[in-house]
Order: C-alpha cells, then sequence, then structure tokens
DNA sequence: GCGTCTTGCTACAGATATTGTAGCGTATCG
DNA sequence: CGATACGCTACAATATCTGTAGCAAGACGC
C-alpha cells in the first residue's frame, strides 16, 4: 500500500497514452536508475542496500519508488532471504541489451 | 564519494565517475526523453518540430537539452535541410535495443 | 526476556530537473 | 514586403530527485 505517488503524471505501467506498448516500454526505463537498477541485478539478487552501494549511494527514495514500478511491471520481484532479482520478464528484458555493454566500450574510446 | 554537480555531468558524456563505460551511457539513456527520442529517429531525420510534435509535445526546453546531450555523445547529428538524424555510431546503439520492440508487445499482453 | 544486528521501507525538506508558454533571430519561400 | 518554418532560448510553475534520518519487523546470540 504505497502511497500513490502524485497520480497525475503517473501513467499505468502498460497502458500507454498511445496504446503502443514500446512507448510506455521506454517511459519506464527512461527514468533515473531504472536502467542502472536492472542492470545491476544481472547477475543476482541483490537486497535493498546491497543494490544501494553498488548504485553508487542512491537515495532509498528512489530506489524504492524504481523498485515498486519495476515490481508492478514485472520485470523485478522480491524473493525472500534474498532480496531483489529479476524475474523470467526481467531477465528477457535485459538479454535483449545486454549488447550495450560492448557497445559502451568501443563508444568510449571514440 | 560526493556527487559532481550537475555541470560536471553535462559536460563530461563518456567520463564516468566509476570509470565503466556502460554506467556512463545507462545514465545518458536514463534521463527522460532520451531513449524516446532515439527511437523516433530510427527511420530518418526529423525536424526538431517534427521531433516535438511525435514526442507527444514534449517541451522545446527539454528536448533542446537532450538533443544537445545526444549530439555530444555522438549519436546525434543536425543535418542542415534534414533535422536532426542518428549518426552512424546512433544506428549501431538502436540496433542493439530494437528488439524490445517485440518484447514490449508481448509484454503488454501479461 | 534483552540488545544488536540487518532487512524493507518511509518522512521530510532542500536541491535539481522538467514542463508549458511564449518568443527570439534567421532563413526561405511567395 | 508578408508569411511561414526552422533551431533555439527565457522564464516561472511544477514535478522529481537527493540526502539524512528514522521506523517496524525479523533473526541472531545472550
Amino acid at each position: 500500500m504505497p502511497k500513490p505517488p502524485s497520480a497525475a503524471r503517473k501513467r499505468s505501467v502498460h497502458g500507454s497514452r498511445t496504446g503502443r506498448p514500446i512507448m510506455a516500454l521506454l517511459d519506464l526505463l527512461g527514468r533515473r536508475w531504472t536502467l542502472r537498477i536492472i542492470w545491476e541485478l544481472r547477475d543476482g539478487a541483490l537486497t535493498s542496500r546491497a543494490l544501494r552501494t553498488v548504485c553508487d549511494q542512491a537515495s532509498p527514495t528512489i530506489l524504492q519508488t524504481r523498485l515498486t514500478e519495476l515490481r508492478e511491471a514485472g520485470f523485478v520481484e522480491l524473493v525472500s532471504g534474498e532480496g531483489y532479482a529479476l524475474t523470467a520478464l526481467g531477465r528477457e528484458l535485459i538479454e535483449t541489451f545486454l549488447p550495450l555493454h560492448r557497445f559502451a566500450e568501443r563508444w568510449s574510446n571514440t
């Protein structure tokens, strides 16, 4: 029962005003720390505090917000005793942009 | 480790505090409208106003900000007479997450 | 029981980032 | 000339994010 974060601009995670799922997905991923969180979970579960550590001490406020969004989207789940982990869907998602790693390496040399 | 003021983030697109290029990339892409802009340019150049139209009337302020960042990153360029277009590097980037489209379609049915 | 951990999670105020509207200067057409 | 479109910016009003502090619940040894 997390309080509704100012419902005005809150878009349902799946639905998009345009009806194009890709827009809803890009919107979700295009929020600060979202991509980073998914990325850091690629190798296994992390507790909320471990996640905070690897995420450069990001504030727990925004981390919780993003984790809630990602859980509602079905990409992340809270595993009792382990912490946060990617769901099957979440692993599918990150596999689509794992090649980003190699791209980033080449990009940094330009 | 203290976070650098926002000006520093804008200046060094490549540099990352951690030295991990992927983090700099995820940081850049994890800003509002960035992913969306790249996505909308996937089929060819768009003028700044056309871009605004397809981007749900996003404010020109933030569009300019993102376009500047993307130009500094080398993903987007301003082609005289055509508008904004992806560079070769930018096309390379979007190809790594074009599969997201199909993923989004399946995701919306869950 | 007690105290001390760690966990997930929240409150709060101050600092940033984004929005929406309006408009500039330039160029290109008729 | 007037009309239009371009890239781009100023400005104040919002919305979002940060950083610090702290809560309640559970697990551990004592």
